[in-house]
This record gives structure tokens, C-alpha cells and sequence, in this order.
DNA sequence: GCTAGGCGACGTACGGTGTACGTAAGACGT
DNA sequence: ACGTCTTACGTACACCGTACGTCGCCTAGC
């Protein structure tokens, strides 16, 4: 009571942690993008000074990789029960389309800083424990592995540069900005990428993985 | 002659312009990584004032998004003349990795800056040609496309987060970085992932989707 | 040859950034 | 009661991107 009329400073001990360093930073980042985080906007935005945050952080950089390591600790990689590894490594993939739809700038933090916690780790065991249940060890479930999470990661950073493409084509469709003399396909498939659906892209090339992974481990002969 | 004696200056006159700058940028880049990238470096860089550089460059984010237009420029999207898509479409998806190789740190930029340029316009044009080649039309033919793109700009982000899990294995045997226990699939792979190469496990995932492509072109039924 | 005009290189300056360092105020074992 | 240790804090500095004004050279028109 006394204490309260003291001031407006928060009379209740408040306690840093990198928990709510982290939290505050996601939430910067979300709301304003990755270029706009600063050191100086997470520490008002827990209403703290500056130099606080190094008690907790060690870096912006290490600020980052907490960052990343939250969104992808937040990543739905619990077994649904069924004993399909098929849908298992489909809902694995698909956790990371629901994070990158979830976080969409965090995101960006995720894929450029490799991040070294106990989440990959997670998501790793997770991805060798399907590759494992689906029958293959070894090299070759690394390599599935790899090439899983390959499509996953890289199937966000479609959204970029292809949806910069389609900004272009859409420009006009007779617009000099692509020129259907260097690019006749470009402007011959121009109906067909505006009316793309990233949803169905992302399933397309997911169920083109899955059943190559599945036709490798009961490979069937056929000639011609 | 007397101009030379005139003073340790470059007397001929400098030009600069859009390429020489960014080409500094990207030497820079690559010689020092992305973050020490400054304008101020590039201007020293090219023995010139900083402010110089803004007469050929609006702005930084202009600046790097120039050295993803370098860089994808450079990748080698020429037909190799033989009429196999499928030959053609590896050595697409491979153009991404040789230049991930030659140049690592602006590979970076490209993946992060979503670039809107010519040389992404040949990109798409190259691989819908593919496609078209292979007998997709549409919206099949820009999903192809997507999945393709996906795994070769995922494939280079791999080499990022996986080798830092690889570094945890590492850390000793019986270390307590990896917990057997809440990862034994990790800890069982070990000496797959110590021995794991990078250029198989890309091919391994480059073969696994042609050949997938090349299925659903001629779609053999099979049931059970 | 001379001059008007414009373009491009440059210097200065400002607001903002990450963070090294020193300080001080509370918590706590003795 | 008193040291000690943790931790929030303020100051300060080097560096960043870039807006703006200046000024010298290069060229066009006579």
C-alpha cells in the first residue's frame, strides 16, 4: 500500500529471467519484424533497463538462438498414436508449417541462425525414431532425415521468392516486367502460379517424399 | 607520368558504379561473413567515401539484395544440351549447391532476402521449361517446381543446423550433451551421423525426388 | 577557348545500435 | 551487525546507416 503510493515503479521485485527475455523478444518480432529488434526495445518492452538484459543473455546473438530455439521447442513433434510412420513424418513435416503460420518472422530467425539446444535434439530423435519405425538405420535414415527436413525448411522459404515471382507476373499481364520472349513458360504458366495455393504446393511435395520413402523400403522390381 | 608523380591518388579517374560495388560487397562478404558487412567497409573497401556509394545504391537492403542477384546469376542454368530433363533438373538443383559452395556467406543473403529480379525470373523460367519438358503442364508443373526449389535452398540450411548437431554427438562418447536416454535414436546413429557426408546425403535426396517425379509422369498402377 | 550547367564524389552530422565497465542496492549466511 | 554475492542499473564509447550540403570535374553550346 505504502509501497504502492511510492511510486509507479513496480514495487514488486521484478524478476529478469531469460524465459521472459526470450518471450519478449518473440513478441517484438512478431509485431514489428526482425530488423526492428533492439536490445534497448526488449528491455522497455519488459520495462527494464538496458544493461539488465546481459545478466540473462549473453548477446543479441545468444538472444537470437533463444529465439529460435523457443519456436522450434514449440514445434507439435508428440507421436498421434497411430503406428503409421507414414502420417507420423507427414505431421512431423507439417509442424513446421504450422509454426512458420504461427510465427511468421520468428520463423526467419529459425532458418538463418543454426541453433544448437536440446529442441534440435528433440526434433532429431523424433525424425530418426520415424526413420527407424519405417525400417531404415544407419546412413540411410540420416539421409531420410536430411532430405525431410530439407523440404520442410526450405518449403518456407518458397513463400519468399516465389511469391515475389508471382507479385511480378501479376504486374499487368502484358507488362514489359517479364518478357515472354526470354521467359515464355514464366508467362504461359502465369495463370497457373496465380492461382497457386501454397497449402496444396506444400502437400504435393510432401506426399512426393513420403511415398518415395516409402516405395525405398519395400523397393519394387519393375522393368519398362 | 606527371600524373603519376602527382600523388599516391589514383589519379585515372575511379568509376564506380552498381557492379563494381556490389561485387566489393560480395568479396566482403565472403571474406569477412555477412554481419561485418558495412557500408563503410565496402567504401574503404573500394578506396572511396561512403556517401559516394549512395549515388549507385539507394540503400544497404538495395545493396544486399544486389548480391543475391549476383550470386543467383551466376548459377549455371544453361541446358546442358542433352534432351533428359531428368539429367537437366539434377544439374539444376545442383547449379544451388555449387554456388552454396563457392560462395557460403552470401548464399546466405539469397536465402534470407527474397530477391525479385531477372536472374530469379531465368530461374523459374529454366525449371518450368523443365518441367514442361517432362510433360507438366499448370499447376502440376508449379508444383514441381516448388518442391524442387524447396529442397535445393533447404538442402543448403541443412548443412547448418545438422552439423551443429553432429558437434553435440561429438562431444565424447558417454558426454551428457546428448542424453541416451531421452535420445536414444540419436545416440544409436552416432557413428552414422560422425560419418555422414554432405554430398551423398544431398544426391541421396536429389535422386529420391527425380525419380518420384519421373513416376508420376508415367504412373505405373500397382496395387498391393 | 570560354562559360553554364549538371553529375557524381565527398565531408559533416545525427540518431540509433550493441555492449564494456563501474556502481550501488537488496538478499543472505554467519 | 556485518561482509559477500547477486543483479539491476547508468554512463560511455565505438560503430552503424544515411540525410543533406558542398564542390570540383566533365561536357554542351557558343
Amino acid at each position: 500500500m505504502n509501497a504502492a503510493r511510492r511510486g509507479p515503479e513496480p514495487v514488486v521485485r521484478l524478476v529478469l529471467t531469460r524465459e521472459r527475455i526470450v518471450h519478449a523478444a518473440v513478441e517484438l518480432i512478431e509485431r514489428h519484424g526482425v530488423d526492428a529488434l533492439s536490445m534497448r526495445a526488449v528491455a522497455a518492452e519488459l520495462g527494464v533497463a538496458v544493461m539488465s538484459l546481459y545478466n540473462h543473455v549473453s548477446n543479441k546473438a545468444a538472444l537470437l538462438e533463444g529465439v529460435a530455439e523457443y519456436v522450434v521447442a514449440g514445434l507439435d513433434t508428440v507421436p498421434s498414436g497411430t503406428g503409421d510412420w507414414r502420417a507420423e513424418a507427414r505431421a512431423l513435416v507439417r509442424a513446421f508449417r504450422t509454426a512458420a503460420h504461427e510465427y511468421p518472422h520468428a520463423m526467419r530467425v529459425v532458418l538463418t541462425h543454426s541453433i544448437d539446444s536440446t529442441a534440435a535434439s528433440r526434433l532429431a530423435e523424433r525424425s530418426l525414431a520415424l526413420a527407424a519405425e519405417a525400417g531404415f538405420r544407419g546412413a540411410t535414415a540420416v539421409r531420410i532425415v536430411h532430405t525431410l527436413m530439407a523440404y520442410a525448411v526450405g518449403s518456407q522459404l518458397q513463400a519468399l521468392w516465389l511469391g515475389q515471382l508471382i507479385d511480378r507476373v501479376s504486374e499487368g499481364p502484358g507488362m514489359a516486367r517479364v518478357d515472354p520472349a526470354r521467359f515464355p513458360h514464366v508467362v504461359a504458366s502465369a495463370s497457373a502460379l496465380l492461382a497457386h495455393d501454397p497449402e496444396a504446393d506444400f502437400e504435393f511435395g510432401l506426399d512426393l517424399l513420403i511415398t518415395a520413402i516409402e516405395r525405398l523400403v519395400e523397393p519394387v522390381d519393375q522393368s519398362t
